[in-house]
RNA sequence: CGGGGUGUAGCUCAGCCUGGCAGAGCGCUACGUUCGGGACGUAGAGGCCACAGGUUCAAAUCCUGUCACCCCGACCA
C-alpha cells in the first residue's frame, strides 16, 4: 500500500477526550475514529490490526478445535424472556421492534441463539461433546460507554460456547478453552494472568478471568504474593483479622449524639473499628436486607448478592430506609423487625460489639450474636482489601488493577434447561447439556495490546498484530535511483509474502519519520540516495531503535529477522 | 442515575468575568525555496460560536431550558 492513496490522518496532538494512553494512541495515529459515546469507526489501518487480532483467536479456536459458527445479531425478543434475561439485563438490552411490532433484541451475548442453535443438533450423548464460536457484533447499551475501545456499546466479541455429557466432561472442555485463551494472548502480545472471578448468582463452578495488569484497568485484583492466589476483589477469599478477644458482658445502651460513622463513633467512644458492627441497607429484589460486618470491614455487595440469590441488589433509598424504619447511623441488627439481617462470619464470632439501637444518637454496647440477636443468614459478605490476610497461605494481598480481556465460565445447564438443549445419555434417559461459556472482547484487546506496546514516540506492535510487516520510508522519490530501487525492494518483500505499507508522499522526511514511530509498524525501511551510497538500505527496529545499512541481497532476511519470523 | 468538567475552524485552544468586526497555533489548498527526525516564505479556503428560548439597540459573551462529549461513582452474564 501507499501512504499516497491511503485513508488515514495521524494527529499531532492529543485529542481532548483521550486520557488514556491507547485511546490516545489510537486516535493520534489514526486507526479509529469516534461517531458517538461507545461507538467508534474503523479506519483502513485500524482494519488491518482488528483483522490480524481475529486471526489469531480464529486459528487457535480452530486449533482447540471448536468451530467457527455465526448467529444473527437480532433475535426475537421472546428468547430473551424465555431465558429470563428480559428482566435481569435491563436497560442494558438494546430493544426495537419490526415493522408489524414485533419484538427484537440486539444481542449483547449469544447464550440463548446458541441454545436454540444447539436444540436442533443435538439429541444423543454421541453428538456431544462440542464447542462453537463465533467472532460478532455485541450491543450493549452502558450506562458508561469509557476509555476508548475499552468500553463500548457496540463492540466484537469472540464468543464461545461448549456442550457436554456431565460436569466432569465440561471440565475437559474448559481446559481446552482456558489452553487457548493462553496461546490467544502470548501472541496478541498483551500479558494477562488467569484471576479467580465471580460466577453471578445463576449458580455455575469455576470461572475466570484473564486479567491485564494495568493501573488504568477497571478491574480491582487482589494478588498473594505467597501462594500465588490471584481472584478479582468481588471473589476474593481472605482471613478476617482477629476480633477482640473477651467474655460476653452485660447489654448497655450508650448515648453517641451525632455519631453516624463508623470512624466517628470509634473515636468518640474510645474504641477501635473492629469493634464495632457496621449495618449497610440494600433492597434485594424489592424485599429489605440489612447486610452485618464488622466495623473495620466492608460489605461486599457481589458476594451479598450471591448469598441472597437475588437477581438486583442496589443500596437502599432514603425513602425506603424511613419507610423499613430504619434509623441512619443508628441501625443495629439488635431488636429490628421486618428487615432481613444477613451477617459475616466476623460479626458472628465477635463479641462485646458497639453496634446502634436503632434509635437516633444511640448505640449499644456488648452486642453478641446468638445472645442478643441471630442472623437469618450467615455468609461471607465481607471484601478482601490489599492487606488483609490470603486465605489459603495467610501472606498479605496486595492489590493491583487490571483490565478484563477474557472470561472463562462453567455455565452449567441453566440455559440448556430454559432453552431446551437436552441429549439422551446411555441409559436413554434425557438430560440437560452442560455449558460452559468462553468470551474475549476483540476491539478492548486492540486497545490493550496498545496499552502494552508503546513508547514516547507511538506504537510499538508485536509483530503478528501489526498492521503491515514493513514500512518502507522512501525519500526523495522523485531521483530515478531511489524510485528504481523501491520498485525492486517492493516487488522482493511482496514475492515472500511480506506486507509492505510505502510513505511515497512528498512530504519532509522528519514527518515520515515521525509517522512511522507513531504508527508503530515493527520493521523500518528506509529508501534515500544516502541510503543508496552507502550501499543499500537501512533498517531499524522500531522497538529496539536499532539501525543498520543492508544490501538488497540481505534485506528480507533481515527484516524477518527482526519479525523474529526466521 | 448521583458528582465534576467541557462544548468557538478538521485538531489543540484563546476570546466569555466587564455584551459592540469571529481569533491564534497546527492541519488543509496554491506557488516558490528547502529536502534524513513534525522546515520557511507569500497568498488563500475553512465558523448556525452545541441547540432552543429569553433579556438587550446589540449576545460566542448575560439568564433559563435542552442536548452532546469526557472524568469519578453506581452499574457492567
Amino acid at each position: 500500500m501507499r501512504m499516497s492513496k491511503l485513508l488515514f490522518k495521524t494527529l499531532r496532538e492529543v485529542p481532548a477526550e483521550a486520557e488514556l494512553p491507547s485511546h490516545q494512541l489510537l486516535l493520534r495515529a489514526g486507526l479509529v475514529t469516534p461517531l458517538a459515546a461507545g461507538l467508534y469507526c474503523f479506519t483502513p489501518l485500524g482494519w488491518r490490526v482488528f483483522r490480524r487480532i481475529e486471526n489469531i483467536i480464529r486459528e487457535e479456536m480452530d486449533r482447540s478445535g471448536a468451530q467457527e459458527v455465526h448467529l444473527p445479531a437480532l433475535s426475537p425478543i421472546e428468547l430473551w424472556e424465555q431465558s429470563g434475561r428480559s428482566v435481569t439485563m435491563g436497560q442494558t438490552l438494546f430493544r426495537l421492534a419490526d415493522r408489524k411490532e414485533r419484538g427484537f433484541a440486539l444481542g449483547p451475548t449469544h447464550e440463548e441463539v446458541v441454545s436454540f442453535l444447539a436444540s436442533r443438533h443435538i439429541q444423543s450423548y454421541r453428538d456431544l461433546p462440542v464447542t462453537v464460536y463465533q467472532i460478532q457484533t455485541k450491543f450493549r447499551d452502558e450506562p458508561r460507554p469509557r476509555g476508548g475501545l475499552i468500553r463500548l456499546r457496540e463492540f466484537t466479541m469472540k464468543d464461545a460456547y461448549s456442550f457436554d455429557a456431565g460436569w466432569e466432561a465440561l471440565d475437559t472442555s474448559y481446559q481446552l478453552a482456558f489452553d487457548a485463551y493462553i496461546r490467544i494472548f502470548e501472541r496478541a502480545g498483551v500479558p494477562v494472568i488467569p484471576v479467580a472471578a465471580d460466577s453471578g448468582a445463576i449458580g455455575g463452578k469455576d470461572s475466570q478471568e484473564f486479567v491485564f495488569l494495568t493501573p488504568n484497568g477497571e478491574d480491582e485484583i487482589l494478588l498473594c504474593p505467597g501462594c500465588g492466589y490471584a481472584a478479582n476483589a468481588e471473589k476474593a477469599e481472605f482471613r478476617r483479622p482477629d476480633a477482640v478477644a473477651a467474655e460476653a458482658a452485660p447489654l448497655e445502651r450508650v448515648s453517641t449524639p451525632g455519631q453516624k460513622t463508623i470512624a466517628d463513633l470509634a473515636a468518640f467512644l474510645g474504641i477501635e473499628a473492629r469493634q464495632t458492627a457496621k449495618a449497610v441497607f440494600y433492597r434485594a429484589d424489592g424485599k429489605p436486607v440489612m447486610a452485618i460486618v464488622r466495623g473495620d470491614l466492608d460489605v461486599n455487595e457481589v458476594k451479598l448478592k450471591n448469598a441472597l440469590k437475588a437477581t438486583a441488589l442496589e443500596v437502599m433509598e432514603e425513602a425506603h430506609v424511613r419507610a423499613a424504619g430504619l434509623v441512619a447511623g443508628s441501625a443495629g441488627p439488635v431488636g429490628l423487625q421486618g428487615v432481613k439481617t444477613v451477617a459475616d462470619p466476623s460479626v458472628v464470632e465477635a463479641a462485646n460489639l458497639v453496634a446502634g439501637a436503632n434509635e437516633a444518637d444511640v448505640h449499644l454496647r456488648n452486642v453478641n450474636h446468638g445472645r442478643d440477636w441471630t442472623a437469618e443468614l450467615v455468609a461471607e459478605i465481607a471484601l478482601a482489601r490489599a492487606g488483609d490476610a490470603c486465605a489459603r497461605c495467610g501472606a498479605v494481598l496486595e492489590a493491583r488493577r487490571g483490565m478484563e480481556m477474557g472470561h472463562v465460565f462453567k455455565l452449567g445447564t441453566m440455559y440448556s434447561e430454559a432453552m431446551g438443549v437436552q441429549y439422551l445419555d446411555e441409559q436413554g434417559e434425557r438430560k440437560p447439556a452442560v455449558m460452559g461459556c468462553y468470551g474475549i472482547g476483540v476491539d478492548r484487546l486492540i486497545a490493550a495490546c496498545i496499552e502494552a506496546n508503546n513508547d514516547a514516540n507511538g506504537i510499538t506492535w508485536p509483530a503478528e498484530v501489526a498492521p503491515y510487516d514493513v514500512h518502507v520510508v522512501a525519500l526523495n522519490l522523485d531521483q530515478e535511483a531511489v524510485a528504481t530501487a523501491l520498485a525492486g525492494l517492493e516487488a522482493e518483500l511482496g514475492a515472500v509474502g511480506l506486507s509492505v505499507l510505502v510513505d511515497d508522499r512528498p512530504d519532509s522526511a522528519g514527518i515520515k519519520f515521525k509517522d512511522a514511530d507513531l504508527l508503530g509498524i515493527p520493521v523500518r525501511l528506509t529508501v534515500s540516495p544516502r541510503s543508496l551510497e552507502k550501499g543499500g538500505f537501512e533498517i531499524r527496529n522500531r522497538r529496539t531503535g536499532e539501525t543498520d545499512v543492508v544490501g538488497a541481497a540481505e534485506v528480507v532476511g533481515r527484516v524477518r529477522g527482526v519479525l523474529g519470523i526466521g
